[in-house]
Order: C-alpha cells, then sequence, then structure tokens
RNA sequence: GGGCAAGUGGCGGAAUUGGUAUACGCGCUAGUCUUAGGAACUAGUCCCGCAAGGGUUGAGGGUUCGAGUCCCUCCUUGCCCACCA
C-alpha cells in the first residue's frame, strides 16, 4: 500500500507493533492453572523448525485456532493455547548437514526466526509454556514413557497393557498360554536360563528389540520408515531405497489395533483422516483353513477373508519368502528351479525394483495341499510373486474370484472350471444363490464370474465362517493390515534410548533417576555410513554400552500436548493435577499429512498411558480439525524450485497483521485446497480501514437510539458469527462482518454500545485494529478478555419478509408477507399477484411453506 | 486397481441442508473528488435480449408441487492407500 497513512487508514506497522509489544508487557494471553473456569484446551500441531521460514499456507491452521481460541477466552472459557517445537528428527538434521551448522545451534537460530514470522501475526500463544522436543528437560520424559512401554506387555485378556512382571508371574505360574498356543509349561520355563527368558519377554514388550527388514537408504545412511519413502525413494532427497536386514527397535501399535479402531467412533473428527486410519489399520475377519501338506504331512494354515470361495478354490499361492517353501522343494526335482526362482524375486524386492502390475510370476512346487474342509480335492501349490508373506499366514488358497488369482491361473494355465458345492445343504444353498462360482467357458477362454453383484456378501461370509468352525475346519481368525512400528533411527539429532547392553546381551532399561540419558554434544553429527548412528563412533558411549541408536521423530510428538499442561514439572510428565484440570485436547488443529502417523502414534502412546491411569482419558484429542493446503495462484504447491512462494512477512508489512489474518480466514472453506492471492487481500484491508473510518460516528455519549432494524442485524450476526466459528466456517463468518459493516456505514451516527459489540465481533480476527479502538473508546482492559456478546433473540425483528411464489416449479413472483398474517390470505395474496399465470386454468393445489415459498400447482 | 472428496460467474466462493441460485470479496466498466491515482467514494457487473421475457449450478436420466442439494449412469479433477486374497 503505497498511500500515505494519514488518519483515514489504520497505521498498521505503528499499532501492530505497539498491540503486540503490549499483549506480551501485560500477559493478555497466559493460561491460568484455574479450576474455576471451564477449561477449554485449543491446540496447534507443532511445527518442526525446518529453517526454511513460512509461507502463507502455514499460518491459516495458526490464525484459525487464534480466531477460535479468542472467541473461546472470550465466552469465559479457560483458554490453554500453546505452542512448542517439534525439534528432533530428520528435518532438522538434513537442514543441519547441508548448511553445516550444528543441529543445536540450527535448531535455535530456525527457531528464532519462526517465532518472528510467527509473533507479526498476532497470534494469542501462552509462550510462557513454550516446550522443544529437544530440550533434556523435555526428551526426559520421552525417555521416561520409552521405559515403561519396554517394561509393559499387552494383556489381550483383561485388553490394556501391564507391567512385565505381571507376565513373568504368569510364565512362572502356569506357563505359556497367553498367546494361544503352549510353547512351554512352567516347569520349562523355570529351567530357562536368564538370556532365554529375556528373549521370551522381548516378543510381548511393547517397545522391543528385533531384526525386521528395513528400507535402507544408503544416500542418507540411514533406515526410513515406509511414511518417509515416495516411489522407492526418499522423502527427503530423493534417494534410492533398498531392503536390508538390521537389529531395531520397535513398538507393538498392533497390541492396540482393535481399540484404536474401535475408538475412532466416538471421537469428533473428520471422516478423511477417520477413513484414512481406518484403512491404515485395516482389519478384515475371515478363518485360518487347516490343512495338510500332502506326502510330507506338515500342517499348515491358509488366511482366507474371502471363505465363502472355499469350495471353488483350485490351486494354492505361497509367497516366495515363505520359510515353508524351503521344506517343500527339498530333495525334489523342483528344487533348484524353484529356489533359483525365489532368489530372483528376493533381489527383484531388495532393490525395490519389483513392478508388481507388470511383473507377476510364479513356478510349480510340485506339492499338493491335501483336501481339506469338504473339498474334496487336492490344491497344487504354486509359489506367487505378488503373494505377501507377512500378511495372515503367507499362504493363500487361490480362487477364481480374485483378479490377481485368476490372471495367475490364465498365465500358468491352471484349470479353473470346477465347480463343487459345500456338503452342508443349507450353505450349499446360498452359496449357489451368489451364482459366482461358474465359470463359462464357451470358445476355451476362461471368463471370471461377476463379483459380488449387489449379494449380501458379508452375511454370507458370517454363515459359512461358522459352519467351518462348527466343523472344525478353520478357525475364526482377524487380521490387521497395520505393522509394529520401527523405533529406532541410526542418526545423530534424536532422543538417545535410554538402555544399556551388557556383555551377555543383557538389556538393561535406565533408573528414573539416571535421566535424561543426554544426547552427547559431538562434533560430526553426519552419519558414518556404515548404517549406525554417529554415537557409535563416541568411545565413551560405547563403553558405557549405551543403545547407539536414536528416537524416531515421531517420540517427541506422540505426547508433547500432555507437557504444555505443566511445563515445568521436574518430577513428572505432568503433575496429577494439572492432567485433571486439562484432561485432552478440545480442539485440535492440522494437516491431514499426519493421519497415519502422528496422529495414530499419539493415539497409541496416550491409550497406553491411560492403561496405567497416567491420564485421565482414553483419547487424547476429542475434536480434530484439518486445514487444507494454500497453493501458489498459479494452482501449484508453493516451492523454492517453482519460485512461487509468497512469504507472510511481506503481506503483513504491506497490509498489517489484521487484513492478512483476515484473509487467511476469508479466503475459502477451512479444509479445502486454494489458491492464493496477494491482489485479493486489498478486499480485507479496506474492511479495516472502513471499521477505522466507522469509529469516527461513534456517539461517545450513548444518546444516540440505534435503528431497531440495525439492533436486529447484530443480534442475527452475533448469532453467525458465533456458531460460523464454532464450526470453523470462517470465511462465511468474515462475510457477515463486511455485511454488518455495510449495513452500519450509512448510519449518520453509532452508539457506543453498539459499536462495542461490532469490536467485539471482529476482535478474534482483527485483533489490533479491534483493540486499539476499543481503547479510543474509554476502554482500560483488552477487549481480548472482554465479555463475547450475547444473543438476544428479542432484539431480532420478525420484520415483513419477501417470498417467493411458484407456479408449476417456476418462480412467477413475489409476496410480501406480514408477521400474522395466515395461510389463506398469503395465498390469496399470491394467487393475485400471479393472476396472468393462472388465469383460466384449474388450480390443482397450493402448498405453503412457512415463510419461504407459496407454491401454486395448475393444469397446463 | 481400491477408498475418500469435489465440480456453481473472469477469479476465491455463498446458498438457512429439498424452498426466490450466484451472498461476501477480488477483478472489470462508468462516474465523483483530485496537480495526479495503482488511493478513496458512488453506481453497475451470471448468460441471451432494446425490451417484455427466456435460460443457467460438469453431461444425461429419475424422484418431487419444487433439485446446486436426494437417487442412477457417465465425464473431469484433487487427495490417500496401493499385490493385505
Amino acid at each position: 500500500m503505497k498511500s500515505p497513512m494519514n488518519n483515514h487508514f489504520y497505521d498498521h506497522k505503528k499499532l501492530d507493533a505497539k498491540w503486540q509489544k503490549e499483549w506480551q508487557k501485560k500477559e493478555t494471553y497466559k493460561t491460568a492453572q484455574n479450576a474455576k473456569k471451564k477449561k477449554m484446551y485449543v491446540l496447534d500441531m507443532f511445527p518442526y523448525p525446518s529453517g526454511a521460514g513460512l509461507h502463507v499456507g502455514h499460518p491459516r491452521g495458526y490464525v484459525a485456532s487464534d480466531v477460535y481460541a479468542r472467541m473461546k477466552r472470550m465466552q469465559g472459557y479457560n483458554v490453554l493455547h500453546p505452542m512448542g517445537y517439534d525439534a528432533f528428527g530428520l528435518a532438522a538434521e538434513q537442514y543441519a548437514i547441508k548448511n553445516k551448522i550444528h543441529p543445536s545451534k540450527a535448531v535455535q537460530d530456525n527457531i528464532k526466526t519462526f517465532e518472528k514470522q510467527l509473533s507479526i501475526i498476532g497470534l494469542s500463544y501462552d509462550w510462557s509454556r513454550r516446550v522443544s522436543t529437544a530440550d533434556p528437560e523435555f526428551y526426559k520424559w520421552t525417555q521416561w514413557i520409552f521405559i515403561k512401554l519396554y517394561n509393559s506387555w499387552y494383556d489381550q485378556k483383561k485388553n490394556k497393557a501391564r507391567p512385565i512382571e505381571t507376565l513373568e508371574a504368569i510364565f512362572k505360574a502356569k506357563g505359556d498360554g497367553v498367546s494361544g498356543e503352549k510353547r512351554f509349561t512352567a516347569k520349562e520355563w523355570k529351567s530357562l536360563s536368564k538370556i532365554e527368558k529375556a528373549k521370551i519377554l522381548m516378543e510381548y514388550r511393547l517397545a522391543y528389540e528385533g531384526y525386521s527388514e528395513v528400507n535402507w537408504c544408503p544416500g542418507l545412511g540411514t533406515v526410513l520408515a515406509n511414511d518417509e519413502i515416495i516411489n522407492g525413494k526418499s522423502e527427503r532427497g530423493g534417494f534410492p531405497v533398498e531392503k536390508k536386514q538390521m537389529r531395531q527397535w520397535f513398538m507393538r501399535i498392533s497390541a492396540y489395533a482393535d481399540r484404536l479402531l474401535s475408538g475412532l467412533e466416538k471421537l469428533d473428527w473428520s471422516n478423511q483422516v477417520k477413513t484414512i486410519q481406518t484403512n491404515w489399520i485395516g482389519k478384515s475377519v475371515g478363518v485360518n483353513f487347516k490343512c495338510v501338506i500332502k506326502d510330507l504331512d506338515i500342517p499348515v494354515q491358509m488366511y482366507n477373508s474371502v471363505p465363502q470361495t472355499y469350495h471353488a478354490e483350485t490351486f494354492t499361492v505361497i509367497a516366495p519368502e515363505h520359510p515353508l517353501v524351503v521344506e517343500l522343494v527339498k530333495g525334489t526335482e523342483h528344487e533348484k528351479s524353484v529356489m533359483a526362482f525365489v532368489d530372483k524375486i528376493k533381489k527383484k524386492k531388495s532393490q525395490n525394483k519389483f513392478d508388481m502390475d507388470k511383473e507377476m510370476d510364479g513356478i510349480f512346487t510340485g506339492r499338493y495341499i491335501k483336501s481339506f474342509a469338504d473339498t474334496g480335492r487336492d490344491l497344487p501349490i504354486w509359489i506367487a510373486s505378488y503373494v505377501v508373506a507377512d500378511y495372515g499366514t503367507g499362504i493363500v488358497n487361490a480362487s477364481v474370484h480374485d483378479e490377481r488369482d485368476f490372471a495367475f491361473a490364465k498365465k500358468f494355465n491352471i484349470p479353473l472350471n470346477v465347480v463343487m458345492l459345500p456338503a452342508d445343504k443349507e450353505l450349499a444353498k446360498k452359496v449357489k444363490a451368489l451364482e459366482f462360482a461358474y465359470v463359462k467357458d464357451p470358445n476355451g477362454i476362461m471368463q471370471q464370474p461377476a463379483r459380488f453383484a449387489g449379494r449380501k456378501w458379508g452375511e454370507v461370509r458370517e454363515d459359512v465362517i461358522n459352519h467351518l468352525v462348527e466343523k472344525g475346519f478353520a478357525t475364526r481368525k482377524i487380521n490387521y493390515k497395520m505393522r509394529d512400528a520401527i523405533f529406532a533411527r541410526q542418526r545423530y539429532w534424536g532422543e538417545p534410548i535410554p538402555l544399556k547392553h551388557d556383555k551377555e546381551g543383557n538389556v538393561i532399561p535406565l533408573k528414573t533417576s539416571e535421566l535424561p540419558l543426554n544426547l552427547p554434544n559431538v562434533k560430526s553429527y553426519e552419519p558414518i555410513g556404515t548404517g549406525e548412528s554417529p554415537l557409535a563412533g563416541i568411545p565413551s558411549w560405547i563403553k558405557a554400552g549405551y543403545e547407539t541408536n536414536t528416537m524416531p521423530g515421531w517420540a517427541g510428538s506422540s505426547w508433547y500436548f500432555l507437557r504444555y499442561m505443566d511445563p515445568k514439572n521436574k518430577s513428572a510428565f505432568a503433575s496429577p493435577a494439572a492432567l485433571k484440570l486439562w484432561r485432552d485436547v478440545d480442539m485440535y488443529i492440522g494437516g491431514t499429512e499426519h493421519a497415519t502417523g502422528h496422529l495414530l502414534y499419539s493415539r497409541f502412546w496416550h491409550k497406553f498411558l491411560f492403561d496405567y491411569g497416567l491420564v485421565p482419558t482414553d483419547e487424547p484429542f476429542k475434536a480434530l480439525r484439518n486445514q487444507g493446503m494454500i497453493l501458489a495462484s498459479d494452482g501449484r504447491k508453493m516451492s523454492k524450485s517453482w519460485g512461487n512462494v509468497v512469504n507472510p512477512d511481506e503481506c503483513v508489512a504491506t497490509y498489517g497483521s489484521d487484513a492478512f489474518r483476515l484473509y487467511e480466514m476469508f479466503i475459502g472453506p477451512f479444509d479445502s485446497s486454494l489458491p492464493w492471492s496477494t491482489d485479493s487481500i486489498i478486499g480485507t484491508r479496506r474492511f479495516v480501514d472502513r471499521v477505522w473510518r466507522l469509529a469516527d460516528k461513534v456517539d461517545m455519549k450513548n444518546a444516540v437510539k440505534t435503528d431497531a432494524k440495525v439492533i436486529s442485524h447484530i443480534h442475527k450476526t452475533i448469532k453467525k458469527i458465533t456458531s460460523d466459528i464454532d464450526t470453523f466456517s470462517f470465511n462465511t463468518a468474515v462475510a457477515a462482518l463486511m455485511i454488518l459493516l455495510n449495513e452500519l456505514e450509512p448510519q449518520e451516527k453509532i452508539n457506543k454500545k453498539d459499536f462495542e459489540t461490532f469490536l467485539k465481533l471482529i476482535a478474534p480476527f482483527a485483533s489490533h485494529v479491534a483493540e486499539e479502538l476499543w481503547t479510543k473508546l474509554g476502554n482500560k482492559k483488552s477487549i481480548h478478555i472482554s465479555e463475547w456478546p450475547k444473543f438476544d433473540a428479542k432484539k431480532v425483528l420478525a420484520d415483513t419478509i419477501i417470498i417467493g411464489i411458484q407456479v408449476n416449479g417456476k418462480l412467477r413472483g413475489e409476496v410480501e408477507v406480514e408477521v400474522g398474517d395466515s395461510e389463506k390470505e398469503i395465498v390469496d395474496k399470491a394467487l393475485a399477484i400471479v393472476q396472468s399465470h393462472v388465469e383460466g386454468k384449474e388450480i390443482i393445489k397450493t402448498i405453503y411453506v412457512k415463510d419461504k415459498i407459496v407454491s401454486i400447482v395448475i393444469k397446463p
């Protein structure tokens, strides 16, 4: 804005700074640990201090949560609205390595930049509660929770986490049996060595050590989680990723799969995130068939989540990596070719080069599954490239109804045209009714039958499962797609895992008094390339026997919201009193990109803490709102490489904080992705200026009687703004404020009280101009702790309204309706108005919807 | 391939959830004031038409007195998961 700033303009440079300073000085937004008022915890997902700085998309969620928090504060809630930094993790470390600045320094610098950028937006955070996950006083408790997880197992019977000692006690008294199968008796348990016992206990711990095939990224010299890989390349840097066996720490999140799924129901979250989590957890109900390998007499289980088709299955497929494969072909004519095939597939997969669609491949093992259930025939066992080894049992009975199985059968000429129905007559009838099992083969070409076509598939499945279980052919089995999460990074910049390994191979968790285990300050923090963490290169660290892996980026973010409740506590992650006061997050704002990461992990940790009574609620985030992404005006993502990044600092400098905040909210629906248009901010800037000028019309003596119509409009707006902010419909709230301003402007004079009400309504959005004018009206206390206007239905005039008149569905006129008018009066009036359209025609009926419409139906 | 959203003026979008489509803002046009305007203010701005009038919510069909909104088919776009049988 080039124009000179005279008194017709809001001098944003001067006044924004003035109020930001004043609020800070007076601690206007400091949260009291006060239980008298109703609590309201409004939380933003805290950012990585990445160093790239903010673009205009970042503050969108922060402004929204701020508007919400400000209204709640004015409504009399005790509002907790904090901000902090997710300072550990790959993002911060990558930045440090690239710029050759030690991560601890780089993070500090970035936080400074970040806070400077945030401060000019005028957000109402209680900065005294600021936390950083890389602060030892913080990560002491991340480590503490880790140890608690390590010292726990999941009791499926009680359906909660319990101390590992209770499991030892069970083993001691009754032997194994907690996981269904009895692998050892109590006597056998006692005869085990310490190391052997530890090994078995490790299979139950919620934080556990194990080996697994991991995503190894040579470019970064580290292991990556699945969600850090995009199309076979690392999310950061774009380096190729391959498979490698490695010692890892894991989180047994799978133990909580069912609770994570059922807990979603009662949450006030977007359907989108709920659906993503539901699919990610991937629950499926099916059966494990009890089968035997013919000639070898090896018992195997085959998982099938669509057992309706079992009688139509004519072959079996097994994953190439399955350990059984070796036994199947040992000493047979097939051994050489099969093992060569397995090696080929494994190699391809390890390089992440396997294109599943194009490279369907397989080989016959020469073995058969002995006739099982009531199928009455043996099934040839094939190795198929598309079978997933670690889902179900890794062995699948193939049916024509599955596209892959069908394509596979076609490719290898496996006959499929055999149909047999179950011996159970009732069931056979139902199954036959589905008409799915028939493969027509008119010209020697196999046809895949129509699947599922409008039938109650799930219902039949239950019948089939019950039948199979009753007859003893199979057991009911629930499977989840969700796997345990890797909880270790071979990197420097993360929380050290608080464990020691002794020479005998025992794992010794640190005691609480030994925490925090500080991250040593080293000169070289870059990956050492062997796949081990830089900590493995520190002699004193190794000598002490400390674990060299560090925690992944999501460790601190899985519980940080609890720390805000009591950020300085030295004896607990938060005091019981603080936890009781704040309980859980009432409103959480952030992007959907964390749906399968942070939002799942933090629910898991929270449920774990809940099992021990350490937090008062079973779910951490009662309500969740997701902001859409702000795109550049060209419709693409904002990024340095496109050169289309718009910086909030410039916008704020030119148009002021209030105009910027208003525009962030006005741009469109909060959850939509929208293109940014710096040109359009002028609109909200004009709004601010017009509010500023309107103040000249205020009658300080309160003597002017405001028009009843205007008062009515003010109250309608109070209602609208309140409900719009509650439902995150910020764009229509701003529009309603503009409409009210349009109404107020033509007034000669405005009553002081009414203008104050207007200022209160704009205060959550245009916080600075509202505060300045509020003060000018003579108010001593901040507008932001004043009382939110109350809607008074009595002040709303039941004014005359104009409704439409339709004749045969077409709009033909309008009629003015008075409050007391009867239906007959209105209809008669309407008929008179549209007389030319109904004259001489037979009226079939008339419909009157109160305050909405009159509809007349005539014979054409 | 599967799942979830969404298609309304030149642009961002609104529509009380089945009841006068295009609120609010940007942009544009004309005017006022000005040494000046890329400031401010006033008026206009979905399309066709001088008008009366007619048409319009991605396309087509259906339900209804009445459909942007509900149902079916298709097209397009975005996001998420992708061999989980």
